[in-house]
DNA sequence: TAGTCGATGGCACTGGGTGTCATGCGGTGC
DNA sequence: GCACCGCATGACACCCAGTGCCATCGACTA
């Protein structure tokens, strides 16, 4: 049967308004634009979107839900960073699928101050729901917190190192290299276990 | 002589604004009220402001100043982290001045998300800023934006910690205790160096 | 056939933010 | 002492993000 409506308006809303952001940038783009050209109204964009900031977040919520999983998930015995370690891996799993639309829209992020407010604060609530889940695994306050923080750093540094390549299946390899880069520079001067291993800055 | 406006216009408007947030909330507050209270009018508020936000954050370009000229002036032969820990120090020292003030304030932004995200990219800026200082240091790219990161990040901690107390004076142990402990997690399971120094962790 | 549900449209309204011009005091040059 | 200019502010119109409220109308159900 011909539904009333045509299906995934979200989605559609989505396709709209990256193609008009990159065509005429962020700022230029309206939201009656961006409903129009999917075929809908403004009223209607609001339904699905808090602002007009989040249609580029939409499916940050599932990032969420395997990161903060995958710290659930960790062996008992693992520490607070082997926990966040495996979240990363999770994480870098799931942007390999994505690399090209990654790219596109790192870039319009980029381009825009409101947009990487937004993208901050999504990434703080990695931080904090990643220490809330290591505080649930008996991890103390202060290291749960900071364990959140590093790992999102991590994160966050080989992100934008990944979109700035080709190959969508390093992700990992440049998250190693930066944990072990940030274990380097935070232990300088401060016995063996500073330097990281050469081979874990090769595959970075 | 009677100058003909009545002086610090940007003052009066903070001051206005500060106590009709704590009154009403960010929200519920329009800007024009702001204005009017402190005897001026919506559109000489955005002369001084980018926008509604911004009148919470006057001063951060000479916080982020301080903090820059802090890395630069540490010794040539000290590291990365050793000049990072020198602007934490002067960082420390200023906010002592400030504690009351500094408490409000973030009472009034931890209870609103729009200015949790300028806060957090005004934090995104200290780190990129301190990145761009240690690289004039010659210290390697990856490293520094890590060091710079990792700066931010223990300085947030301690700060979200010190704003929940009543000693002013302690902000510098609450740095070196998240510090110590960030150190710990990090290394943790990798040698002696990871264990911080009892010391450390009992001036926090 | 009647009634309900649910996604969407329509519309008016608030408030943030901007462009533009007007105003009028203080100082400056002559 | 007069003409002029600079500059902080006001006034006003305007755009757009975001919201509340009610109308619409096909699909599904009794």
């Amino acid at each position: 049967m011909m539904p009333r409506w045509k299906p995934d308006a979200a989605g559609r809303l989505t396709k709209a308004a990256i193609t008009l952001f990159e065509q005429q940038g962020y700022e230029a783009t309206t939201v009656a634009e961006i409903a129009e050209a999917a075929g809908l109204t403004k009223r209607t964009f609001f339904r699905y979107f808090a602002d007009k900031r989040e249609v580029l977040f939409m499916g940050s919520e599932e990032l969420q839900d395997l990161w903060v999983s995958s710290i659930r998930a960790a062996p008992d015995r693992a520490g607070a960073m082997e926990a966040i370690e495996s979240a990363l891996d999770a994480v870098a799993q799931l942007f390999a699928e994505r690399h090209p639309f990654a790219r596109v829209r790192a870039r319009i992020i980029a381009a825009n101050p409101e947009l990487q407010e937004r993208e901050l604060i999504k990434l703080a609530k990695l931080a904090d729901a990643a220490a809330g889940a290591l505080r649930d695994r008996g991890v103390a306050d202060r290291a749960a917190t900071l364990a959140g923080q590093t790992g999102v750093a991590v994160f966050h540094d080989a992100f934008a190192r990944w979109v700035q390549q080709e190959d969508p299946d390093v992700m990992r390899a440049l998250m190693d290299g930066s944990l072990a880069e940030l274990r380097a520079v935070v232990m300088e001067g401060r016995g063996r276990a500073a330097r990281p291993k050469a081979s874990a800055l090769r595959r970075a």
